[in-house]
DNA sequence: AACACATTCAACCGCAGTCCC
DNA sequence: CGGGACTGCGGTTGAATGTGT
């Protein structure tokens, strides 16, 4: 998974590193320390820019750094430093020893990023099924939500009604869901997320685009304190559609 | 087995901030 | 103060690898 190596007219080359560019530039820091990385390359014998060999210590080289996966309660921190700092990786980073900030963004990228966009997709549906049923404002920002949606799921509710889809426009509505079915069952989305169903909701909505959504946004709301006694169970999400 | 498509992650690129002359 | 050099950050790329058909 490495790019190949190439040279360019100034003889620099770029791509993959070898083992021995790897012994090089870690005999040269483990020597003299991380000096001037403009100059590291021409005193340590490498055909490299500085950039390079910085980002190559950086990410890969400097003692210290963990490879392999990300645990559970990684991922609801980086969730919840997400929410907090938005894409400053770097100052992500400085809560996870270990881990770079490369690391941190390849896996929000890869994992975390996608699978918000789904729930984002969960939401909306849930939200017009809820809607379906008549329920009124009050009762859906109760504290009855989470089981109002969880039954909405379980009850393998139709998908939407063409009279659902013909209201007017309108906001219709904040709910939240206990963060702990999603993360500690993972069962939230897959269970809604049937392919078919799915495909007819996405119809609807491309023929009805009159009243197509107009955004969906879903932010993580997580207790501070919980978070930190790495105690995720009253954490809660909040998602808001409008259509 | 062969091909297509999806995922992973090391590496690159451009830009902004900081430092120094 | 201005400008160049350097560093660090965040977005993006693309080849290797994995998975599905």
């Amino acid at each position: 998974m490495v790019r190949p190596a190439s040279f360019d007219i100034n003889g620099i080359k770029s791509g993959a590193w070898s083992e021995e560019e790897d012994n090089k530039l870690r005999a040269f820091i483990d020597r003299f320390g991380q000096t001037n990385w403009r100059q590291l390359p021409l005193f340590a014998g490498l055909k490299r820019c500085g950039k390079s060999c910085r980002l190559r210590w950086m990410n890969y080289l400097k003692p210290g750094i963990r490879r392999g996966n990300f645990t559970k309660d990684e991922e609801h921190l980086i969730i919840k430093l997400h929410n907090q700092l938005g894409n400053k990786w770097s100052a992500i980073a400085e809560q996870f020893p270990g881990r770079t900030d490369n690391d941190i963004k390849n896996y929000w990228h890869a994992h975390i990023h996608k699978r918000k966009g789904r729930l984002n997709g969960t939401c909306a549906r849930v939200t017009r099924e809820i809607k379906t049923q008549n329920l009124s404002q009050e009762e859906l920002s109760s504290d009855s939500n989470s089981s109002t949606i969880t039954n909405c799921l379980n009850q393998n509710t139709p998908a939407i009604s063409e009279a659902a889809l013909s209201q007017p426009a309108e906001n219709i509505g904040v709910f939240e869901s206990n963060a702990d079915s999603y993360f500690n069952h993972g069962s939230f989305i897959e269970q809604d997320f049937d392919g078919v169903e799915e495909e007819n909701i996405m119809s609807l909505l491309r023929d009805y685009s009159d009243v197509g959504v107009a955004s969906w946004n879903l932010s993580a709301a997580i207790d501070e304190q919980d978070s930190f006694n790495n105690n995720f169970g009253d954490d809660y999400y909040y998602g808001k559609v409008e259509i």
